[in-house]
DNA sequence: GCCAACGTTGGC
DNA sequence: GCCAACGTTGGC
């Protein structure tokens, strides 16, 4: 089993919004990396839900995978700004797991929090500019996360 | 709102 | 295939 997060922006879709809606399929991703982890997620996987662009930034919370990536409609729809005209229904270039809210965390993990902890300190989410919204997370990072959030 | 750190696009 | 120009992400 693999554990993960994902960048939200809370003001587009927050972790409250994943809690009233139970599940959702986590779709407008336009970046191939973040795409091909996207596509590994298995089916039970753990990942956690960062907001960003939020006051503060950081990890809120927990869901999981309940559903294998599928293509993202988003990519066919012609209306929407993630239209992709390179896309087809028989090649789709753009995939979406579904995911399920777990819950949200009692305590928020803030950015400057995880970058003051020196256990977390190789994760993805710190290196290189870390724009990329979607991303493995350790074993050990993971378990970290979860006993901080719960203190 | 600014801007650094990327990723993508397209001319050549 | 190089690289400049442009667009986006996301912290601050």
């Amino acid at each position: 089993m693999a554990y993960w997060l994902v960048k939200t922006e809370p003001g587009v879709y927050s972790i409250a919004d994943l809690a009233r809606d139970k599940r959702t399929l986590w779709d407008c991703v336009r970046n191939y990396q973040a795409r091909n982890y996207l596509k590994q997620m298995q089916i039970g996987d753990d990942v956690l839900i960062y907001h960003s662009n939020s006051e503060p930034s950081g990890i809120v919370g927990l869901a999981q995978v309940v559903k294998l990536a599928e293509a993202d409609p988003t990519q066919f729809d012609r209306r929407s700004d993630y239209y992709d005209s390179a896309a087809s229904e028989k090649e789709p270039r753009w995939f979406s797991p579904t995911l399920e809210f777990v819950r949200i965390f009692p305590k928020l993990l803030t950015l400057p929090e995880i970058r003051k902890n020196l256990k977390l300190k190789d994760m993805v989410l710190l290196q290189r500019g870390s724009r990329l919204s979607v991303h493995p997370v350790s074993d050990k990072e993971f378990s970290i996360i979860l006993k901080v959030v719960s203190a």
